[in-house]
DNA sequence: CCGATCTGGTTGATGCTTCAACGAACGTCG
DNA sequence: CGACGTTCGTTGAAGCATCAACCAGATCGG
């Protein structure tokens, strides 16, 4: 006995290619925008801005990683990319022999703080300038109850250091408000 | 003189990186999803859809790549990734002799059947079933509107094969309805 | 017809991500 | 203590994407 696939129905299809385009081609523009003014990748932009929010601008390696979604692998192989750029530095972890903390250079604030405007200005033009503010909210709701969802279903556990507050699972919950870099 | 940056708001902050986070995360969970189930990134699964939506299941390269937003060199090493598999062929085009046609096989077809009902199930389960019929027509129409704008923005032209209807410059325009593999 | 230019597509090098495997340090429990 | 399972982080290989260079065929202007 076998099951008939249930299709999407037009309009979820039309929504999740909506989706997909929209998505495909925003992150597109913006990661082009980064890659050519400040020659780095989007993730590596989100690394160095989680770790210039951060108290002593240092991290240890699995708190960085859940903080920004990337696996372990992932974020040594960047880190070991960063560290040649020189706007990281790989320190011992007093606590844990194991561990390892990634530290912001001197550099790697510099590069941050030259590639923050750009990237801004970038975000803007291309969602916020395109949007109302109502349809902004909605999709500011939409997203953060995916991402609500999302965290409980993906990981099971949320990361500890960022967007823990953003989304938390309380739905009145406060927000933080990490206010420097964007 | 000096532009001093200007921020976000707290607001657009927020919906960034609300935005950001279920891109991601939502993303991650559906390609993982379909490589576990399938074998194949979600990138190669809309080729074979729109070639299978294509009348013969072939397409010059060219317009398979603005169709699927690739660049031509990216799709040149997909399209020869999938060769090997065996899921396409490629054939000369007869009336340019720079031409190269890309033409799905028996065996990219079976894939594509064998793969759809899984990954339908994956999009519905952490997409739909997560938000309310307003809410994803919501969703829908902020995406809709940012596609617009990008295609304007980023390509100057729209693809001429797949999603030209859907996303016409005229929002009255009547949608395509390619009603087969979603 | 011929040279200049443009388009379609491929290629190779390089960059980033994933996956599987690993060693070293930690924690626990007998 | 000592064996066991777990967590931390790294590594190498393989997969996929991007970038710049390139050739062959088409197109256009003399």
């Amino acid at each position: 006995m076998v099951d008939l696939p249930r299709w999407l129905t037009d309009d979820d299809r039309h929504t999740w290619l909506a989706f997909l385009y929209a998505q495909t081609l925003l992150l597109e523009q913006i990661e082009q925008d980064l890659q050519r003014d400040a020659g780095m990748p989007l993730a590596y932009y989100q690394i160095l801005v989680i770790l210039s929010e951060h108290p002593g601008g240092a991290l240890r390696m699995s708190e960085l990683a859940s903080a920004a979604f990337f696996s372990r692998s992932r974020l040594s192989h960047a880190i070991d990319r960063m560290e040649k750029s020189g706007w990281i530095r790989r320190e011992a972890c007093p606590s844990d022999r194991r561990g390892s903390i990634a530290a912001l250079t001197d550099a790697g604030r510099r590069v941050l703080e030259e590639a923050a405007p750009g990237h801004v200005e970038s975000v803007r033009r291309h969602l916020f300038d395109q949007l109302s503010d109502r349809e902004a909210s909605e999709l500011r709701d939409v997203c953060e109850k995916l991402v609500r969802y999302l965290l409980r279903s993906l990981n099971v556990s949320a990361p500890s250091v960022l967007p823990n507050d953003y989304f938390g699972v309380q739905p009145g919950d406060s927000l933080n408000d990490a206010r420097s870099l964007p």
